[in-house]
DNA sequence: GGGGTGACGCGTC
DNA sequence: CGACGCGCCACCC
């Protein structure tokens, strides 16, 4: 199985109205450095609507600059429809951070 | 086989 | 608090 696979594992794992990390997935994946990777993977993005990528932000909880895979707002406009509210952008990673974790984790 | 690039992350200035 | 630079790993040419 490639890095990609692995890393297209996790972001299809991401659960509806929650969003995860490019260090977050790289993480799950395997190894916090893929960050660079997840994105060139989520770049790639063989299944759009299989993996969410809209739903995968940076560490600072923005969208990416350079998401043009489906036209800027898009990935806005799609997590809203998620129920995560994106105003300046960015989600609230505090409350919609999706946390991949075994059951009793509280924040 | 080598070099350059990229949807990032983190530390430091 | 904001901006800049360096480091990481994988993929393409």
């Amino acid at each position: 199985m490639n890095s990609f696979e692995r890393i297209y594992e996790v972001v299809r794992e991401i659960p509806r109205g929650n969003v995860a990390t490019y260090g977050q997935v790289a993480a799950l994946a395997g190894n916090r450095r893929w960050s660079r990777v997840v994105g060139f993977a989520l770049h790639v993005n063989p299944d759009p609507e299989g993996i969410p990528c809209y739903r995968v932000v940076n560490r600072n909880g923005e969208v990416s600059s350079a998401f043009a895979f489906g036209g800027g707002n898009r990935q806005i406009e799609l997590l809203e429809a998620d129920g995560i509210p994106c105003p300046d952008g960015r989600v609230d990673l505090a409350k919609y951070q999706w946390r991949k974790v075994a059951a009793g984790w509280i924040e």
